[in-house]
DNA sequence: CGGCCTTTGAAGTGC
DNA sequence: GCACTTCAAAGGCCG
């Protein structure tokens, strides 16, 4: 039984992992790291200096989870902590999800993106529906990332609002609790990589591959060498050792496991080795991409991989099989993992992305792009309208870091540029009615303020979202206008907060402390998007976002700050 | 039947 | 260096 801890350094939980992504880390994320660290000590007694950082992270890109993440991995403390927190974990993975003693279970809540706890049943976790919330909350020891301390905000945090919004108990998998001490535990099973045919990890590599992965774990590789690694019997329906390669696939929107027998795969490699600094020709040229059957695929990122080995068991725990919604509950849970969790699958991805690396030297992403012409070609569309296609400047082009004065308000918090707004929302008919049609991500935390209106609109008009967020919620339970409730399909014209709000960050909108002037408020909304009774800032519509913000705070941990539920309702400035 | 949806993260491009 | 885009997995849904 191929367990982690058998290649050495696969102590997971052991400081020997922390050291590698520490030495291994870029140095970027050793300055995060320390700032976290800083950032973490702070926060625990500065919620609001925490958020603030936070939401200064937050802007620099989509990607502001990661500083909450990796970086701490340098800092988590040595196993002997981490041991008696798997434990825990292992016991009561959510434990610490739901309300309950002290600081740390709170903030986690928060930023769990659980439900309303305000009252126990009604608040509860996002798929914390054990009814054991608090008992085992994570060591101290852990840390905590800034969007979780940050209750109010925090909790929304550098979360995504779902585009699928589970109302408290609303959580279709009352099994997933269980589910995460399965997670923790497959990490030392070979199950973490589905060895079933077509359902995950093999070892796809040619054994001839020159990396020695003695100190890796070798059940963390997808792009595991064959020689180094035994191929699951009937791993391959051509062999043992004809792995098919997880990475390598043949053209098609969605992949299935290839089924390379041996001579193409052989092809493939001696195709990687051709295209071994010649991949933006290749990309170049149709002829020589049609040719270029074997698609090498990018190695799956850290959440990537915690999908593919989710998924499964999320799956297995309901009936829903829409990614679209699985994945939405695989992000939450992506949040809720503990840091030495996470750290597992950010290792495994370094790993496995090095491992692509020395497979594919001359392998770039780029050569995959345009793989799926028409989808690039479609979101190609939408950008120029959107981020570009008025000449109107954000005002931090406009004027620039210099100037921040002459910023509208909105920029200066580093919000959607109002001026952009104004001089770009030629489209906003569209854009309103698409974004009418879902509540969508609204309330991004992790995309940039600015980027609001694009991930909104093409969260916006997705069906499956609808029809998923239909199936999420909750059977019998009473659901509250909440942002995932509030996504009707697009007949219904439900106005979403969230959605609505979009501007502001989780953060900001419940930053009691900072509430934008009114005048701002309106800066922010564009009357002429909203369809009637959908402005949000209408104060007489009931689906207004005064009105809405309140039971949207249904999703918000009481945690979150002040338990005063109406502090939410701030939120919407 | 191709594309969309949804998630996070990595990496690429463009300015 | 920042902002933005694409792609990675997955499977139901939609036009």
């Amino acid at each position: 039984m191929p367990h982690v801890s058998s290649s050495g350094g696969d102590d997971l939980g052991s400081t020997d992992e922390v050291k590698v992504f520490k030495d291994e880390g870029d140095g970027e994320d050793e300055k995060r790291s320390s700032e976290n660290l800083t950032e973490e000590k702070s926060s625990l007694i500065d919620l609001t200096e925490s958020e603030e950082k936070s939401g200064g992270n937050y802007t620099a890109s989509k990607n502001a989870t990661r500083p909450d993440h990796s970086p701490v991995f340098g800092k988590v403390e040595p196993s002997a902590h981490t041991s008696s927190f798997n434990m825990g974990y292992l016991v009561s993975p959510y434990g610490y999800a739901n309300g309950a003693a002290g600081p740390i279970p709170v903030s986690m809540a928060g930023k769990m993106g659980l439900g309303p706890t305000g009252h126990p049943g009604a608040g509860l976790p996002f798929f914390c529906h054990n009814g054991d919330p608090m008992s085992q909350p994570p060591p101290a020891h852990m840390g905590i990332p800034p969007y979780q301390l940050d209750g109010k905000a925090g909790s929304m945090g550098l979360t995504r609002p779902p585009m699928y919004p589970f109302s408290t108990g609303q959580y279709p998998y009352p099994m997933l609790s269980p589910e995460m001490s399965q997670v923790a535990a497959s990490w030392h099973t070979p199950t973490m990589y589905p060895l079933s045919p077509g359902a995950g990890f093999r070892s796809p590599y040619p054994s001839t591959l020159p990396i020695s992965t003695s100190s890796l774990p070798t059940d963390f590789y997808r792009f595991s060498p064959t020689g180094l690694i035994p191929p699951h019997p009937g791993l391959s329906p051509h062999g043992p050792h004809l792995p098919s390669h997880p990475a390598i696939v043949t053209p098609g929107p969605k992949q299935e496991l290839p089924d390379l027998n041996h001579s193409r795969y052989a092809r493939t490699q001696v195709d990687q080795k051709n295209n071994v600094g010649d991949g933006k020709n290749n990309q170049d040229s149709n002829n020589a991409a049609d040719k270029k059957k074997p698609h090498i695929k990018k190695p799956l990122n850290a959440f990537m991989l915690y999908m593919k080995e989710m998924r499964a068991k999320v799956v297995a725990e309901c009936t829903l099989k829409e990614s679209a919604a699985i994945n939405q509950i695989l992000g939450r849970k992506w949040h809720s993992l503990s840091r030495e969790e996470q750290a597992k699958y950010y290792e495994k991805a370094r790993q496995e992305r090095q491992l692509h690396m020395q497979l594919y030297p001359g392998w770039s992403a780029r050569d995959n792009y345009g793989y799926g012409t028409k989808k690039k070609k479609r979101k190609k569309e939408r950008t120029p309208v959107e981020s570009g296609g008025n000449s109107m400047k954000k005002c931090r082009a406009r004027y620039g870091l210099d100037q921040q004065s002459q910023w509208c308000k909105p920029c200066r918090r580093k919000k959607k540029c109002i001026r952009y707004m104004e001089a770009g929302d030629t489209n906003d008919g569209n854009q309103s009615d698409d974004n009418l049609g879902s509540c969508g991500s609204m309330g991004d935390a992790h995309t940039p303020p600015e980027d609001d209106a694009e991930s909104l609109n093409q969260s916006m008009s997705s069906p499956g979202g609808l029809s998923a967020l239909s199936s999420l919620t909750s059977p019998g339970g009473v659901v509250l206008p909440s942002p995932s409730t509030s996504v009707a399909s697009p007949s219904v014209s439900v106005a979403s907060p969230y959605m609505l709000q979009s501007p502001l960050t989780p953060h900001e909108a419940f930053d009691v402390k900072l509430p934008p002037p009114p005048q701002q408020q309106q800066h922010l909304q564009h009357p002429p998007r909203n369809p009637v009774g959908t402005n949000p800032h209408d104060i007489n519509n009931p689906l207004s976002v005064n009105q809405l913000t309140g039971q949207c705070v249904k999703n918000e941990p009481p945690d979150s700050g002040p338990k005063d539920p109406t502090r939410s309702i701030i939120s919407v400035t």
